[in-house]
Formats: structure tokens, C-alpha cells, sequence
RNA sequence: GCGAUUGUAGUCUAGUCUGGUAGGACGCAAGCUUGCCAAGUUUGCAACCCGGGUUCAAAUCCCGGCAAUCGCACCA
């Protein structure tokens, strides 16, 4: 499936499209429809389960998208994410002006602002590398999108880069509520913001995104984690001095040097949750490692969590597992004349954090990109059950009162547990092409033979299953039994190590 | 931000070069039909991205904007 195909699904079938799509839209801003906020919320509250609620430490927060210019400035976000662009006023390509002056051999001190590279462009002559063009003044461009609060507009503030800060700025009073103890996790599940310069491919590269993150605030001299890996799966994985993908047991990539013990767990974990729960197959789920130029300063281990996307031509960054060291909290520390080091059994350490950090939308389009099949004329999105929009359908063979009554009353029965589609327009036929095309796992039917007393079958309803369209029949009064079973799946059940 | 390509009912698309009644498919609605997998049939609904210009006349030509895809660049 390409981009175009993806999309022409998405807007046809009520996933995404683009914000104020009647006035042309924005670029990089999108808004959910009702199937794709059902999706949406089901990947959250997975993910939620698996990496969350299945710990006694860790805990969802809220945080608010707004934050002042004083903690973006401690977390280098207003210095770094902050590129001085210069560019060519031949050709108009531009530059980041600290690449293009390294290149040209011209040394300017980190950090400079656009006057003093202007001075080392017009002192050295440096010229445009494509061109030999006059090259233009350079410009700040920060990622950031920036807020002037207050009547004056006086109060300069951020919309978040990144839900992280959000935690590392509640960590103090957290660890103090919860009982001073670490580990301790801090997730949050809500929009970032990004000036992106160039948004493209979808839901990749958007300048308001939803993320999944979950910090783990830890002592990497105590903390002791599951050394059976869960499992101890093999995984694919691209290591920094590697370079190509292999395959590799957990074990072995922890015995080797390549990653710590509790890194190495929660390579497993993040595993399993693509490979178990979410079901992506194997062979499109891997590991990252960046190293050099490529990983971010503040990251001791940097690996990304890629799938391979038909629609995005490859394996792409789908999420992060980010080993931060005690970057965050020293930083804040300094930025906020509060000591955030803590005192564990008589010791003063400064925490470390190991990030879990996931791109929700990006997320929500893997799984359609993954799970769609055409297959001539039948659509499929076979969806694993626990990420399915609607899990169940309830449908009438054909119009007749009667079949009409059950129905409605088997719809009621099962509305309260579970999210029940019900339109009946078309022929019995098109409701379950319609339901295959958005990932219903089941549907149920009530026929002549449901609420004829004379038929051996009657009070029975016929239940068919999306993938393999076998119907099986069942006494209506079992329809809530062998959903709950069905939908029992609990993926933090996966986690207890 | 630069370059190339593109923008037509809810979705996909013909028509644009060569200006002159916007056509099809799917969809949706209502009816007939239909006793389990996108059937048939009748009737209906629904579109030229936005703004300006040229012209008797613009979906079509020109200018500006917005948006998308691809490439470059960017992505602490």
C-alpha cells in the first residue's frame, strides 16, 4: 500500500485527514475521525496496560502542553533545537550555518549566534558549496513553537517539544508522594509540538503529535531487573558498530557489552510488545542503534524501535529507548536551584532515566499499514482483536420485524462491555465486507431461523470471525461469554517477570 | 525552504495540451428484490482547492496563495 492508498482509506473510512480540511488544511496538522479515534485510544490503552499499569512504581500524569522558557533553556531544547540557517541568495538552497562553516574549515565557537557567523562568513568569504553563490544573513530557526503570554504578550513560553519534560518537572514532588523509592515511572500520553520545516508522509512528520512516553527514574547501581530477559527473545537488531541488521538473543547483546542488563529488559519488553501483543510480524520489527553524529548529546544508549512500512518505503522510526543518564535531572538541578537528587539508604545519587518513548500517530499508522490486505475484492484489516475499533458488529440477515427485535435486544445485551457496531444498511453480504474493511473481529447475526420457535435453531445467532469468515452458531444467552473470552487478552500479563 | 509533479462529488478517476452542456466507477439515500459473504433493479444525492486576471465564455490559459507526493535540505 503507498501513502496515496493509505490516506484515500483514512478519509473514506473515518481515520484522519487534515485539520480545517474545508479551508485547504495546515501542513503537519491532523485531526482523528471516530474510527480512527477509536484506534487511537485502543493503542494508548494498550500500551498504557503493558508498560504502566503493569508496574506498582509506575504511573500516568498529566501534563500541560504549555511550558515557561526557563526549564526549555536548562534542557538545551531553546538552545539546541535552535539552528542558525543560512542561505544562498543564487540558488536558495540553505544550510545549517555550523555544518556548512565545519565544511568550509571555518571554526566558530558552538552556539554562535547569526552575528557572529555572519562575521566568519564575511571574513573567510565563504561561499554557497553548490553554487559559489553570495551566501544570505543568516537566521535563528528554532523547532520550538513559540507563546507570548499575558495582555502585553510579554511572558515568553513553549508549547512542549516533547512530553519528557513533562516529567522530569514533576519528579520531585512525585518521588516525595511516592514514598521516596525508586524505581519510580513517570508516563504521560499527550501532544508535542514541533515548527517542523517540512512536514511530509503523513502522520511521520507532523507538527502536533500525540506521544507515549514513560521515564524511568532509577539507580543503576541497584536496579535489578528480570535477567531472564522474558524469555530471552531473538530480535533484529542494528548495533552502532555493527552497522547491518542481525539477529540476536537479548542475552547475548547484554553478555557482549552492547547494552546493560536493564536496557537489555526492556529491549525484550518492547519485544514483546511489538511482536505479542501488537503482532506485528518479527521480521518487520528491529532495533536501532545510533551512535556518533547521529545520536542525540544528552543519550548514553540511543536505539530506535523501527517497522518496516510499506507506505514509508522501509523501516522507520516508530519509537525510541533512550538510556539518558542523569542528563535530565542535573540539568533541571541547575536550572532550578532545586536539588533533585535524592538520598536512597544513606547515599546521594542523581537519578538516571531511561526513557520508553513512542509516536502515537506514527504508531496508529503502522498498524493500518501493517494489518491492510487487499485481496482482489475483499479488504482486510486484520488487526490483532485488542487494537480492532469495533469489536463486534450485530447485524439482521434481512429486514423482517422480528429478526429486527432480536437484534436490538442482542445489541443492548452487548453494548454495555463492548464498543457494537449497528448499521444495517445493505445487503448481509456488504455489512461484513464493510466490517473486514475496518478490522471488526466479529460479527453477529441473527437469522429467520434465530426467532423461529418451529426451527431447531432457534435462539441462536451465527458468529463469524473477520480472517478466516468461518461462522460458528451459538444460543444467543453464550454471545457474552465467548466475547469476554475472545477480548480476555490482558497484555501486562506478558510483564510479570 | 528550493526543485519536479499534482489538486474534479464522501472515495477513485475522465475531461485540461487544443477554453464552449463536467462523464464514469465505487459510495450514500429511498423503493422493489434478496433466506449468509461487496448480487440485481428503479429513482435520487453529490464535485472542478482558494483568490485575482485574460476572454463573449475558464475545470481548462495567466498570476498569487494553500495543500499533497517525490527529490534535495532539515529532523537537539
Amino acid at each position: 500500500m503507498n501513502i496515496d492508498d493509505l490516506f484515500a482509506l483514512a478519509k473514506s473510512r473515518g481515520l484522519f485527514w487534515q485539520s480545517a480540511e474545508i479551508y485547504g488544511g495546515l501542513a503537519g496538522i491532523y485531526d482523528y475521525g471516530h474510527l480512527g479515534t477509536l484506534l487511537k485510544r485502543r493503542f494508548e490503552n494498550t500500551w498504557l496496560s503493558f508498560f504502566v499499569e503493569s508496574s506498582d512504581n509506575y504511573y500516568l500524569i498529566e501534563g500541560s502542553t504549555i511550558l515557561p522558557e526557563k526549564p526549555l533553556i536548562s534542557s538545551g531544547h531553546a538552545e539546541r533545537f535552535n539552528d542558525v540557517i543560512i542561505s544562498c541568495t543564487k540558488c536558495h538552497a540553505y544550510y545549517r550555518a555550523d555544518v556548512l562553516l565545519a565544511d568550509a574549515k571555518v571554526e566558530v565557537s558552538e552556539g554562535a549566534t547569526p552575528d557572529e557567523i555572519d562575521k566568519a562568513v564575511q571574513e573567510h568569504g565563504t561561499k554557497c558549496p553548490k553554487c559559489k553563490g553570495q551566501l544570505s544573513k543568516s537566521k535563528a530557526f528554532n523547532m520550538m513553537m513559540d507563546l507570548y503570554l499575558g495582555p502585553e504578550k510579554t511572558d515568553k513560553s513553549y508549547l512542549r517539544p516533547e512530553t519528557a519534560q513533562s516529567a522530569y518537572l514533576n519528579f520531585f514532588r512525585e518521588f516525595n508522594i511516592r514514598r521516596r523509592a525508586l524505581p519510580m515511572g513517570i508516563a504521560l500520553i499527550g501532544k508535542a509540538y514541533r515548527n517542523e520545516i517540512s512536514p511530509r508522509q503523513g502522520l511521520y512528520r507532523m507538527r502536533e503529535l500525540t506521544q507515549a512516553e514513560l521515564q524511568i527514574f532509577f539507580d543503576p547501581a541497584t536496579w535489578k531487573v528480570d535477567t531472564n530477559y522474558i524469555d530471552n527473545p531473538t530480535v533484529n537488531v542494528v548495533t552502532y558498530k555493527k552497522g547491518t541488521m542481525e539477529k540476536k538473543k537479548i542475552s547475548e547483546l547484554v553478555s557482549d557489552g552492547t547494552v546493560p542488563e536493564f536496557y537489555g529488559y526492556h529491549m525484550a519488553l518492547i519485544h514483546t510488545f511489538y511482536t505479542k501483543v501488537l503482532q506485528v510480524p518479527e521480521e518487520k520489527f528491529r532495533f536501532f542503534e545510533k551512535g556518533g553524529e547521529d545520536k542525540a548529546f544528552y543519550n548514553k544508549i540511543h536505539m530506535d524501535l523501527e517497522v518496516n512500512i510499506e507506505s514509508w518505503g522501509g523501516f522507520k522510526e516508530v519509537g525510541g529507548l533512550h538510556y539518558r543518564g542523569d542528563y535530565d535531572l542535573t540539568s533541571h538541578t541547575k536550572g532550578s536551584n532545586q536539588d533533585l537528587s535524592v538520598s536512597i539508604d544513606g547515599k546521594r545519587i542523581m537519578p538516571n532515566v531511561l526513557e520508553l518513548s513512542f509516536g502515537v500517530d506514527r504508531n496508529v499508522w503502522m498498524l493500518i499499514d501493517v494489518f491492510y490486505k487487499k485481496d482482489g475484492e475483499r479488504s482486510l484489516l486484520s488487526l490483532p482483536a485488542i487494537m480492532a475499533p469495533y469489536q463486534a458488529a450485530v447485524f439482521s440477515l434481512q429486514k423482517d420485524p422480528e429478526i429486527e427485535k432480536a437484534t436490538a435486544k442482542l445489541r443492548v445485551m452487548l453494548k454495555s462491555r463492548f464498543k457494537i457496531f449497528a448499521d444495517e444498511s445493505g445487503s448481509i453480504g456488504k455489512k461484513y465486507a464493510r466490517m473486514d474493511e475496518v478490522g471488526t473481529p466479529y460479527c453477529i447475526t441473527v437469522d429467520f431461523d434465530s426467532v423461529n420457535k418451529e426451527s431447531k435453531d432457534y435462539g441462536t445467532v451465527t458468529v463469524r470471525s473477520r480472517d478466516d469468515r468461518s461462522q460458528v452458531r451459538m444460543p444467543v444467552e453464550k454471545v457474552l461469554p465467548f466475547m469476554e473470552e475472545k477480548f480476555a487478552f490482558n497484555p501486562m500479563n506478558f510483564v510479570k517477570a
